[in-house]
DNA sequence: ATGGTAGACCCTCTA
């Protein structure tokens, strides 16, 4: 059995108490962070070696920056996105772990939607761009018909079930026909979302913003997911979102959310 | 309620 998560900490800097924390009593096998907020060199990778972790890092300054911490060793296969050789921006990590091949991204927010004349922003062209490339990189991984595990922050809410007010969130870039389209198109290729896969219950959410007291009213999004390739779905045991953390003083925005995959022709 | 909060960092940007 291995279990994968993936978690936003919004700063591993400020977070690195809660990382702590939850790598301790979670215990999963291989962790996917989003947003570090810092340069590799800065990465606390002392404190997270010792809790008996290998780590692979793409970091960068102040902003976005990925990483995978593996219990077992980590074969580094890429810290870029490809299609785009200009992309500076650290939101994609992929690596073979634990037998499997596993992705850690951080897409783009895409936000604010418009710009001030009224036309597509650069930001949420950029959002649309990136999601074209991984829908182009998928496409590329599921011919080679490994296991592997999708994970991170994908900035795209779903369904309405997946958000606490559908209509709040109308023309918002996480929400936009145009991105959910967009994140229709990766999983069409023949990904499962292990969350989904595993509970018809809406309302569920990994997100929920610092503003107005939104994770005391529950009001949150679900845009952390765990997408599978066929060979890993066929693995899956379990998943669920972890919502101890969010509640933690100084909490990330973000909460874990985790999979269990049977170890490779176990019958499950 | 067209605000609100948090983190990085040089004061405004990103989310």
């Amino acid at each position: 059995m291995v279990r994968i998560a993936t978690w936003n900490v919004n700063s591993v800097k400020a977070r690195l108490p809660h990382l702590l924390r939850w790598l301790a009593e979670a215990k999963p096998d291989v962790a996917l962070l989003q947003e570090l907020k810092c340069i590799d060199e800065a990465f606390p990778r002392l404190e997270i070696e010792d809790l008996g972790y290998n780590v692979a890092v793409r970091g960068q300054k102040a902003y976005n920056g990925v990483a995978v911490l593996s219990k077992h060793p980590i074969d580094v296969e890429c810290t870029h996105l490809p299609g785009d050789g200009d992309d500076e921006q650290a939101r994609y990590i992929e690596v073979f772990t634990a037998g499997v091949r596993v992705a850690g991204l951080y897409a783009p927010n895409g936000n604010p939607v418009k710009a001030d004349d009224g036309s597509l922003s650069d930001k949420f062209a950029y959002k649309l761009d990136w999601l074209e490339r991984l829908h182009h990189h998928v496409g590329g991984l599921l011919k080679t018909e490994d296991a592997f595990v999708l994970g991170g922050d994908f900035n795209v809410i779903p369904e309405d079930g997946d958000v606490y007010d559908p209509a709040a969130f109308k023309a918002d870039a996480l929400f936009r026909p145009e991105s959910r389209a967009q994140l229709r198109k990766i999983m069409y290729l023949g990904l499962t979302d292990a969350f989904r896969a595993t509970t018809a219950e809406v309302g569920c959410y990994s997100w929920w913003g610092y503003r107005a007291g939104a994770w005391a009213k529950d009001h949150g999004v679900r845009i952390d997911f765990l997408l599978l390739s066929p060979q890993a779905a066929d693995r899956l045991t379990a998943c669920d979102i972890d919502r101890t953390p969010r509640g933690w003083e100084k909490a990330s925005d973000h909460t874990p959310v985790w999979c269990e995959l049977a170890d490779a022709g176990d019958p499950s």
